[in-house]
DNA sequence: AGGTTGACCTGGACGC
DNA sequence: TGCGTCCAGGTCAACC
């Protein structure tokens, strides 16, 4: 489900939403697929921590946390797979099939993190550790550093967007609507893409994040933001999940092709 | 080393 | 109604 603007959304949200807020206590499902850190090392780490920022790390959603004092004790780290969910919720809410996790907080309420796929994962960094993204930023790298990551590539440049060791971020949304705004097609080697393509490519893929945060993310099937709105980006998609339909500039029928296992869509007019 | 494939899971949509 | 098949926003380990 969530690429960079959809864990963006969540994470501005559960700022706004729970920021000095402290968690009380912590419940944890038996199924253990989700945890990353083990499930008691997470409920230490947890209970009785403030909530500093809330922020996110290329996919993943990066919570601080400070002991009662104001002191720095950890971080919360939780990546949402292809189906996590992030809500603040009252407790008397019923709780969800899939609920993996439940943190109730001083205020009443509870945040809870609910997967039905189980794709998703829960950690915790204690004390001087902290989390650090593999790739670079999309929203942050310079184009030189954007163009110097593909130099010598051999491998399709939708392949490559989607390697998080390059960029953090990008899923095949946004890789598919960045590469038909500039115009290039899925298949293309990322070592052939020339300088002015790839200044293109990544002018469109800023572009392409920053509409979709203001729309609040894509919602394709089930993705809703913290308080449990759907985004509306997807009405904007100019190929994901246009296949058959009539490319909006064109007017030639969408394809979609699968490119290293992922669906990839392209106007075959509009991208060379 | 770098690139590609299949496995990990559940559930919704669709065809028969 | 049910059953089988395919598909899904992501990442790994295991292969070439």
């Amino acid at each position: 489900m969530p690429e960079l603007p959809e864990v963006e959304t969540i994470a501005r949200g559960l700022d706004r939403r729970i920021r000095g807020d402290v968690i009380e206590s912590v419940w944890i499902g038996s199924r253990k697929q989700p945890f990353k850190s083990r499930p008691r090392e997470i409920a230490s780490v947890l209970e009785g921590a403030r909530i500093g920022s809330v922020q996110r790390v290329g996919k993943h959603m990066v919570a601080d946390l400070q002991e009662p004092g104001g002191e720095h004790r950890g971080q919360w780290i939780l990546h949402l797979g292809m189906t996590g969910r992030v809500v603040v919720a009252d407790p008397t809410a019923e709780i969800p099939k899939h609920t993996h996790l439940i943190a109730r907080l001083e205020s009443g309420r509870e945040v809870r993190f609910v997967d039905p796929r189980m794709f998703g994962k829960i950690a915790v960094y204690r004390d001087t550790d902290r989390f650090a993204a593999a790739g670079k930023e999309p929203l942050l790298v310079t184009t030189k550093e954007f163009t110097d990551l593909f130099r010598g590539r051999r491998t399709p440049i939708k392949s490559a967007l989607l390697n998080q060791k390059l960029l953090s971020g990008v899923g095949n949304i946004y890789a598919d609507e960045s590469l038909f705004r500039s115009g290039i097609r899925p298949r293309r080697q990322a070592a052939s893409l020339t300088r002015t393509e790839l200044q293109r490519l990544h002018a469109a893929l800023v572009e392409v994040l920053q509409e979709a945060i203001l729309s609040g993310g894509s919602s394709v099937s089930d993705y809703v933001d913290s308080e449990g709105n759907e985004g509306l980006f997807q009405l904007e998609h100019r190929v994901y999940g246009r296949e058959g339909e009539p490319c909006r500039i064109c007017k030639r029928i969408i394809k979609r092709v699968v490119i290293a296992g992922r669906s990839s869509h392209y106007c075959c007019k509009c991208q060379k």
